[in-house]
DNA sequence: TGTACATCAGTGAACGCGCGTTCACTGATGTAC
DNA sequence: TGTACATCAGTGAACGCGCGTTCACTGATGTAC
């Protein structure tokens, strides 16, 4: 008795359950997903696969989800909150920078560069729900969530930095996401050497753009 | 006797075969892959419904090839020189332009958004091509010789228009190919209406890059 | 010109495998009394 | 506190389907004599 009571206050683990709660088993199964589709590819992933990689079998599958697109719509919102969530954070203090641009470029890239993963995946999901109407559908709700979110950070780091923007914020987040996106599904494609000491091009590229959209 | 003579001279048809020659074979799967990869995607799609498409068996396929990415290497070499082609006639007589960097962007991206078919195929073999070394390494040499080629373009458009480049030629190539991918694959992911009277998201952002990329 | 044989360009059947989907069942956990 | 029942979170077996791959065979075309 006493050493039940000790023990809940000693490690904060209410009573662990041999059962885990449903929400776990969810987040185990995205954990899975996320792997399973960077490695093989969606359209390549079969619901066996995912269910493998999370340890468990098929049934568990269709006990939370009815299909591999509302896997991903989870994993999607999973994965773009922690993504701008940390863009933002590296946005944080910008404007004591002797150049905010090439700061921000960097520090974002940075930042983006440790997932490939998951822009791969995002990738690929685009084009898959270019050929599904309701996928194509979801997907735009979520993507321009995204962008209004993003145009509202560049409006922030805009403000806070004195630099006037020559393109609507929207627009702009839309055109940086879309030369990421394109740089990134190139670099991977062609084998992915990280760049080493040469020449960066996507931060190159990004920042000629950003220069571009401002009015220094 | 007379009548065939006749025939032959002026349909110019050299006796019509029952039984088509290889090289046809070859081109009608490649026609068929690239409406089916269209479709349902590369990795959705099955040697049955490719051979399907085109009025085969499947014993056609494999008698001309063995794997899908050879399939797919035949169609890469085919629609690229088709699309490097059009490129090259789209920038013919641009110096004569008022603006020659807002007329080539105009000419190429009229020419290449009549086939975003091509476009999105292209972007998901790259995905694919990012999991197998054997199928990146063939497409990283396609690239290669592609981005070479619209470098070439792109120098000598800046030499006849006399517009120097502040940003090597084939880097622009990558960067330009890359966020043209990337507006695509985000256009036809979010529903791919049209861009109307409304400002055209993509022939804005190429010509701000362009412009960046170039001391007018 | 005709004939015999070789080769070409596929067909179509067969085999086995892995997967999507369903569903009866099980053992752990919660709840009412 | 203990007991009986309900619900939860999945398991694991079963079914059928479509596909990848192979291969013996066929009918059309080329070639040598």
């Amino acid at each position: 008795m006493h050493w039940i009571q000790c023990c809940i206050v000693t490690t904060e683990a209410p009573a662990e359950r041999t059962r885990p709660r449903r929400s776990e088993t969810v987040e185990r199964l995205v954990d899975a997903a996320l792997q399973t589709f960077a490695d093989i590819g969606f359209a390549a992933a079969s619901v066996e696969d995912i269910c493998r990689r999370g340890g468990f079998t098929r049934g568990a599958f269709y006990s939370s989800f009815s299909t591999k697109d509302e896997l991903f719509a989870a994993l999607y919102a999973r994965e773009t909150a922690r993504e701008l969530a940390r863009v933002e954070q590296q946005l944080a203090g910008i404007e004591r920078e002797a150049d905010p641009l090439a700061a921000a470029v960097d520090r974002c890239l940075s930042t983006l560069r440790a997932d490939r993963t998951w822009v791969i995946v995002q990738a690929e999901y685009m084009l898959h729900a270019a050929r599904r109407p309701e996928a194509a559908a979801a997907l735009r709700a979520h993507v321009d969530g995204l962008h209004t979110r993003i145009a509202a950070l560049i409006d922030e780091a805009a403000a806070r930095t004195g630099i006037a923007l020559a393109v609507p914020a929207d627009r702009l987040a839309r055109m940086l996401t879309a030369l990421h996106d394109g740089l990134v599904v190139q670099q991977v494609a062609t084998g992915d050497r990280t760049p080493g000491p040469g020449p960066d091009l996507a931060h190159d590229a990004t920042l000629l753009l950003l220069r571009a959209a401002t009015t220094a």
